[in-house]
DNA sequence: AAGTTGGGCAACCGCTGGACG
DNA sequence: CCGTCCAGCGGTTGCCCAACT
């Protein structure tokens, strides 16, 4: 545990800021900008020397450098400092946006950052990791908006806190098209690839009522089920599960997959015989998702053709996120 | 009133990858 | 190609403070 190289120059100081080390990084920053974070200490420090002539020369001396490391200079200005950034709490809107990013890129912070001017990456994986804390402890809801639906059709809902205590399977690289391209059911699966797989959360194919086709086999109307599968961690199932209403869940336990996917979609075929059912009682508009908790890397190349997975099925996307 | 607990969040640490000599 | 430096990133720590006992 050493110090962090561009720290051992000169002896730092670590812990909060005082106003004082912050007003010499805003003064040194808005007036210079910032080119190599390694030099503002020592020049921060003597911006300050000059505007400190009134203080004892003590002072000042103690006070030549801002004694702290560029490193964190670069954190303090970017995390707390900087002019732009947006304090409080989130939005609805943010929350939504930082769910549905989560699902789609994982814990790249500063990713899902980009999307949300002024907030920090920091501060949306401090505010992702609390909130989903409280996620966690709370006691499981009793009614679900489509529980009743569900049951009736021998549906399991699961909560998301059945699955928190299973080894999760973290974003991963995303599937491969070719992946499952033969699967049963070409309506069943989407896959996500690669760039396309947040625009998947953001509109997921299919999912308009507008759009209802025919279903061949009942002769009713019946909204496509657009799917996708992609790999989920707990955080997000559980953002799904808390926040989402009408949402459905389905599982399908110890489905394999095969080099085609060929298992899997048999047993998810059948799940969706019973999906068209709900969707044509409920006139909702399902999708799935497909949440991995295997054992082992999923996900993109490390998808071995004859690598076998368990998994479950989740539905339920309503085209309101 | 004092001690304890837990949430929020600022800051740190270690790693990675790009730039550059 | 290799080594070094540095910015950026994500995981983790630890402090502060309010709520609770």
């Amino acid at each position: 545990m050493g110090q962090h190289s561009c720290c051992n120059q000169q002896k730092v100081k670590r812990g909060l800021w005082s106003p004082e080390e912050d007003e010499k990084l805003i003064r040194y920053i808005t007036s210079h900008g910032y080119g190599c974070w390694s030099e503002v200490p020592e020049k921060a420090g003597t911006l300050s020397l000059s505007l400190s002539l009134s203080l004892s020369l003590s002072l000042v001396r103690a006070t030549r450098w801002l004694q702290r490391c560029g490193k964190s200079c670069r954190l303090r200005w970017i995390n707390y400092l900087r002019p732009d950034i947006r304090r409080g709490r989130f939005t609805p809107e943010e929350e939504r946006l930082i769910i549905s990013l989560h699902g789609a890129v994982g814990n790249r912070w500063a990713h899902i950052a980009s999307h949300l001017p002024g907030r920090t990456d920091n501060e949306i994986k401090n505010y992702w990791n609390s909130w989903i804390k409280k996620k966690i402890r709370k006691p499981p809801a009793t009614n679900k908006p489509c529980s009743d639906q569900h049951s009736q059709l021998g549906y399991t809902v699961n909560r998301a806190d059945n699955f928190l205590n299973q080894d999760l399977v973290m974003t991963k690289p995303p599937f491969q098209d070719a992946m499952f391209s033969s699967s049963p059911n070409p309506n069943l699966f989407m896959f996500d690839t690669g760039n396309e797989r947040a625009e998947l959360f953001h509109e997921p194919v299919g999912l308009s009522s507008e759009t209802w086709v025919m279903n061949q086999e009942q002769g009713q109307a019946c909204p496509p089920v657009a799917s996708f599968m992609t790999t989920m961690d707990s955080h997000y199932l559980s953002s799904l599960v808390e926040n989402i209403e009408g949402m459905v869940t389905m599982e399908v336990q110890s489905c394999s997959v095969n080099n085609e996917g060929r298992e899997m979609g048999l047993e998810c075929l059948q799940r969706q015989e019973e999906l068209n059912e709900w969707v044509v009682e409920s006139q909702q508009c399902p999708s799935f998702l497909f949440w991995d908790h295997a054992e082992g890397s999923l996900g993109g190349d490390e998808i071995a053709p004859t690598s076998s997975n368990s998994g479950t099925i989740l539905s339920s996307y309503p085209s309101s996120l």
